[in-house]
This record gives C-alpha cells, structure tokens and sequence, in this order.
DNA sequence: CAAGGAACATGCAATTTTGCATGAAGAAGG
DNA sequence: CCTTCTTCATGCAAAATTGCATGTTCCTTG
C-alpha cells in the first residue's frame, strides 16, 4: 500500500469529488481516480461509492478517513518537527471570511506576516458557504457564530461599526444602504437598525460585504452602518454620532480540531490576534 | 512530500543501511536511496549522513523518525480498521526464537494458525542477535530475559527440561551433550548443570540449539537436559529420573511497544499464548 | 423536454520512476 | 599490505505512472 495514497481519499472526502480533489492536489482526475482504486485495492475494501454527482463515503471509507486524519496530522508533526528550525513552519493553510475583512487584512498586515514566514502558503478565500469547509488546515473569521460539529473557536475581539453618511451628503434625505446575508437576521444588528432607522426612511442598497457597502455610502448612495476601522480612514465620510459606536459585533476565528496543533495554523492565529487592533479597530 | 517516502527512512533508521532497508522493502537499493534523498529535499533537512559502513540518523533524522513511527502506527490502525471485518488482520508479523522453539511451533500449532488468518504474512527468523530487533512488528521468544529498552514484555508459561539419554545407550557410560549460547551462563541452568554432572563425566558436545541437542542425545552422543515437550515424544529417549523437571525456564515474549497495538501482532501473541501448553509441555 | 454543465471512466502518448549494471570507497581479515 | 566484502553513488534501458483527450452518464435549468 502507497502511504502517500491516503492524502487522495482525504482530499475526496473533504471536497466530495474526484474532480475537485484531484484540482486541490495538484494532479489530474484520472490519476486520483487510479490512485484511490490502487488503494481499495491494496485495502481490500471500498472506501467510496462513485456516482456521476460525487463520492459517498462507506462505512469502511468513514473508518478509513478517521485514520487518516490522524496519519496527516502526524506526517504534519514530522514537517513542523524537521523543518521548523529554519525558516518557520510551512505549508499551506486556507483563511476564510468575509471580502472586506480579508480585503483589509491584506492591506495592512499581510505583507510582513508573508516575509517572516517565507515558507508558507497562504490561500485567501472570501464567503465560502460555510458547510464546504472541513478539516484541511483552514482558519474562519466569522462573527458571532457559534463553531459547528467539534470547530475550535477563540475570540479576536470586538469590531466597532458606526453609522457614516458622506461628506457631500444632506443626512436628511439620505436612504439607508445596509447588510444582508446569513448574518444580517441576528439580533444585535436588526436591534441597532431598529434604533436607528426611522420608518419613512428608505433602503436604497443591501450588499453582503462591507467594503461594497462603504464605497456606496462614500459615493452618496445612503447613510450606513461601517465598520469603524474602515470608515474612520476615509475623509469623505463623516460620522453620524459621536461617542459610543452604535454596533460592536465579536469576531471568532474558527478552525478545525484536526489541524488546530499544525505549527503554520498556529502561526496563522497568533499573526491573527496580535495585529487584531491594528486591523480591526479604528485608528488611535 | 511524498508520504511513502517515509516507509525509506523508517527501514532506513531500523536496519542501518541502505541496502537491507531497500531488500527489506522489497525495492533497489539506487530507488531506496532516491527516495530518501526525494524526501530529504522536500523537508529541507538533512535526516542520515551517509557513510560507506552505513547511514547514522543526524538529530533532525531522529526527531523525523519519531514521528514517523506515529505514522506507522496510524496507518497500521487504519489498515486494521479498514481490513479487519472481513479476513482478520493482514500485513507481516516477525517472529524471532531459538530454532527449536519456532521449528516446534511449525510442525504444531502454525498450519491452523496461517489457516484462519490468510492475510497474515509470518516471517520467522532464528537467533537473531538480539540488538538487531527494532521495531517493525517484530515479536521475540526468550527464556527469563528481560526487557530492553522500552520493550514490552509478556511471559508465556514455564517450560520444563528432563535429563535424557537414548534408550539403547548405556547410561553409566554416557557423558554429556550440553547448550551453549548468550543465554548458557544463566544461573538456573549453571545450577542444574552443577547438580546433575559429576566431576568426571565428561562434555561431549554443545550446541547452540535444543533440537540439534535431542537429535544427539538419541543418537546416543551423550545424555543432556531436553526440553520435555520434545524429548517426551521420542521413542528412543529415556529419562534419567522420574518426578519434578530438573529445570524449569520461564517463556518470555517481547514486543516492541511501536507495534504491540498492531492487530495482527495482537492475534499472533494470542495466539501463542494460547497454545503455549500444547507447544511447550509435554502431553498428558 | 431539450440543452448545457459537471462528474467519472478509459485509451494512448509522454513523462517519471524504477531496477540493473557498474564504479568507487571504506572496513575487515588474513 | 593486499585481498575481499560490503556499502553507497550513477548512467541507462525498461517499466510504471501520469496527464490529456474523449466518451458517457446524470443532474440542473430554462
């Protein structure tokens, strides 16, 4: 049996096709097709059932994929162990969250994270269905979502958002632009727009990602809730109210117990809780 | 990284050399060394410096190879998870022993044994100097040593020994066939020697192995103490006195603790001790 | 219901890996 | 000190693996 044919059945019971997985690895579909045959074969059993809408896992694939997790933690243990002297850790690890988060992580602190450690690989992936993501050293910026099905969660801290309008704006005729996705429904924020949208007023705009919402609130389009940490650096806009912001929402990073000991994701979440302020909180 | 690259440097680091890792994996010596090399490359690190009388593991090489039996032994568990339901455990078990011991257990109890576990792969090996044994599935039968290292250790039974001589012989006349190996210094079988023999009987013949002995023995060379399992079958031996065995020595099965979890190591030292009374005392 | 898209299987050529043969370099033994 | 044995490195042909192109089936969508 070839040890290095479990990464292909890891590969397909995390992304549920041949075709994605064998894209992930690097390889083509016929060869991961192959190689997952090769090693049922040597297994003497099946680990999945083929259909033209992707591979199922069987009893004796889920067995096998439980193991195999933990074969790739260790083979993940051994490269940190070995290689961790010199350069820092390596490898790759996925981030996902929302556009202007990722967005902003990249214009502020992204680049010295990168240089002091040159070998690892980041992939950035904004608004992924949240269901897609298991296992494979992935981290998740999501706010106040309580982790799912054994997720590790650590809290970054509170973001502010404040209500903005733009400089060359009358406040008084301004609709609102405002958020909407899976999110928008939860209590603090249908709260903080009850208290502060008046009936007659309009909605002029939803967008599922605040930096969308920021440039249509910059441009005139309305008045809208922004997060402090990109608004405040924008002169054209101004702040409706000063003092206290008017929403703070809480910002978990999510990650997967089975890659959570990884040293590059461990890496990963400390660069991520040390520039939190930096990043997410308004300036000063 | 090539995961079954990691096979190279585990035979590597057991057997010492490049050659006997390549044999005792079935591939060249030339790909054996590619390989490691293939893996030295993607971790950066140097595991074993190379020498002509072998490779030695360099401190990287041994923090890898640590892990690296984690690996092993994961996979091994996925391999029993997957394999398990259908034909009992798979992969190569070696077993280690004085010759007589293991040629015992071949005309015995080893035919139904292979019967019910047709996956299980025996390979048998007699007297072995001990330090070779690392790792690797290995299982080794020896009398009232103890433990090295770490080894995991479990006493099978007591086997008693006899003087015998051959029927057709005259006893008075007969001098005696006696063991000599590592373990002939011993103190229980110092003792019995210095019991039994008198002054002037002479020795006539050593030998490492308690089947070549038995063969003397009835072939009238001398008279010598035999295990009672064996000599207890054969028409031509006579023992010397009736009542308790002159010796006694206590069956000993060392495992390496890497591999003890292993199912196929645990069905092969059930059952050993399952039929350690049909081997090793004698009938009735 | 038809068309388009996405997914897995398969034949075949190109690439990679492997094994063999040989060479070189040290260790062991007479 | 020389011979012999064992060990690892390397060039080259054979073999195995891989990727590409294509075919087929099923799901989705208009």
């Amino acid at each position: 049996m070839d040890w290095d044919n479990l990464k292909v059945a890891l590969a397909i019971s995390r992304l549920g096709s041949l075709t994605q997985a064998a894209y992930a690895l690097g390889i083509d579909q016929s060869t991961a097709g192959r190689r997952l045959s090769a090693l049922e074969a040597d297994l003497g059993a099946i680990l999945f059932v083929r259909s033209k809408t992707g591979f199922a896992l069987t009893d004796a694939g889920q067995a096998a994929i439980k193991e195999a997790v933990e074969v790739e933690r260790r083979v993940d243990q051994l490269v940190d162990a070995v290689t961790n002297s010199d350069e820092g850790p390596s490898g790759v690890v996925r981030l996902l969250g929302n556009g202007w988060m990722l967005d902003r992580l990249a214009r502020t602190v992204m680049a010295p994270f990168m240089v002091s450690h040159p070998k690892l690989d980041l992939r950035i992936i904004t608004h992924v269905p949240r269901s897609r993501v298991r296992g494979e050293a992935s981290l998740s910026l999501w706010f106040e979502v309580e982790p799912r099905d054994g997720e590790f969660a650590i809290k970054l801290g509170d973001v502010p958002y404040a209500l903005y309008y733009a400089r060359e704006s009358n406040l008084e005729k301004l609709g609102w632009v405002s958020f909407y996705d899976e999110d928008a429904l939860r209590p603090a924020i249908t709260r903080s727009y009850r208290r502060l949208k008046r009936r007659h007023e309009s909605l002029r705009l939803t967008a599922t990602d605040a930096g969308i919402m920021l440039a249509a609130v910059r441009e005139g389009v309305g008045k809208g809730l922004l997060p402090m940490c990109l608004a405040e650096e924008d002169e054209r806009l101004v702040r409706v109210n000063d003092g206290d912001p008017e929403l703070i929402r809480g910002l978990h990073l999510h990650a997967h117990p089975d890659t959570v000991q990884a040293l590059r994701v461990q890496a990963t979440i400390q660069w991520l809780r040390e520039t939190f302020s930096e990043v997410f909180l308004p300036p000063g």
